[in-house]
DNA sequence: CAGTGGTCTAGACCACTGA
DNA sequence: CAGTGGTCTAGACCACTGA
């Protein structure tokens, strides 16, 4: 194992075992420079990723501090459907509902800017696994970002895929929540309109415009999110 | 601006304006050594940053280049109770329904990796934003990691903050998804039957042993979740 | 073989903090 | 003032890749 990671493990397994309680003053670069008879770059190195990892604070002027630890944060994966489906061997398919010009309701105007029945794309898709509904896809494209999208040949990606191409996401912010579908929805996913659904709305933001406004609604009883966290 | 973030910024916005398509190969340490006239540990801590937040991928021997950008992870926070209604200056309030030591089901036994039957903790707690129930939160706690949970005074803490003091957590994986409610639950949270729910189920575990497991109901009326990544 | 990334060293200068 | 972290340099040795 080289250095750095050896004084990384050796400080993160005593954080682990609570030789250092949270707040409390660790070791500091020079003390760790003289027990481990390594340079100074080295255990910076390894107090850098801890500190990026939220394990512990560091103070210029005043010494490193183990964190906090509620405050952590978890890594949650969004990917596209169709990578979703296929990554575990099932058979995928979407149905395109609809794809077209509209005026712009207010909601999304502001969101991207522009004036209330200024012209944006609308699209709307159901993506299937193995035959059932598992996602339905509603949603809205600002034209500036990507003016081609309603003429993409949409049997060969999906708009998830399309709009990374042409747009690369470089800021998203989403919510997740649990409502029931809307009647349309219950009809497109073939199912009751009494069930619940998870509801993803979300909204991608490139170059500093706004790219997309998304939302994205599966079945309760065929869908869920998985996610951990390791500090 | 000191030097290494110069060089990370220059590749940042070459990425976001595409000048590396995803998958192409990206400048040499060299390359950027000898265009900033910065020493090479400078341009590598740059890149590591880089890679370290997903945006480009480095192999030994060959070089570095463009991620693909659809592999984004976003965080997602998961904090405590208490501290999520009281951050906002709300009133927080828990109701403490059950505490008591029970015999382990089998999909508990399973998961603390100890005999069915065997003594475990289980707690029923509800959480309250300025007398709305929030939250509810039915937990069971491996005896080892908290032996003495069930003696603790919750009118000062939470399950997540006692736990998180005794038994600092050190990895945990969830699950999200929306639910019907039990009619226990929705009872608890004043809600209809029919309401739909978010409901996280989370195993957390610390030094090695599984410390607890426990279902967080949300009315879907009340309570959503948010994130946002940036790369 | 030349070129790449992975890592380390021994020193340096600096800003900042708190006694 | 001594001690802390933040950062940089100029060199080094290494493992790995692909021509």
């Amino acid at each position: 194992m080289a250095p750095y990671q050896r004084v990384k493990q050796y400080l993160k397994s005593g954080l682990e075992h609570g030789r250092w309680k949270p707040g409390s003053l660790m070791p500091s670069e020079s003390d760790l420079v003289a027990q481990f008879g390594v340079s100074r770059m080295t255990v910076s190195r390894a107090l850098r990723e801890l500190q990026n990892e939220g394990l512990v604070e560091r103070v210029q002027g005043v010494g490193t501090f183990a964190a906090q630890l509620h405050k952590l944060s978890a890594t949650l994966s969004i990917r596209d459907m169709r990578e979703h489906v296929e990554s575990r061997g099932l058979r995928y398919r979407m149905d395109m509902q609809l794809l077209r010009e509209e005026a712009a309701p207010p909601l999304v105007a502001q969101r991207f800017g522009i004036q209330p029945g200024a012209p944006v794309f609308h699209s709307l898709a159901v993506h299937f696994e193995d035959g059932v509904p598992l996602q339905c896809e509603d949603r809205w494209v600002h034209p500036a970002a990507a003016p081609h999208y309603l003429s993409n040949d949409f049997s060969a990606s999906t708009p998830t895929q399309y709009l990374l191409e042409v747009a690369p996401t470089w800021e998203a912010s989403y919510t997740i929540e649990a409502a029931m579908p809307s009647r349309q929805e219950a009809r497109l996913l073939k199912i009751d309109a009494s069930e619940p659904c998870l509801v993803i709305t979300r909204s991608t933001v490139s170059r500093g415009i706004a790219v997309t406004l998304v939302r994205l609604v599966h079945p309760g009883s065929r869908y869920l999110l998985e996610g951990r966290f390791s500090p």
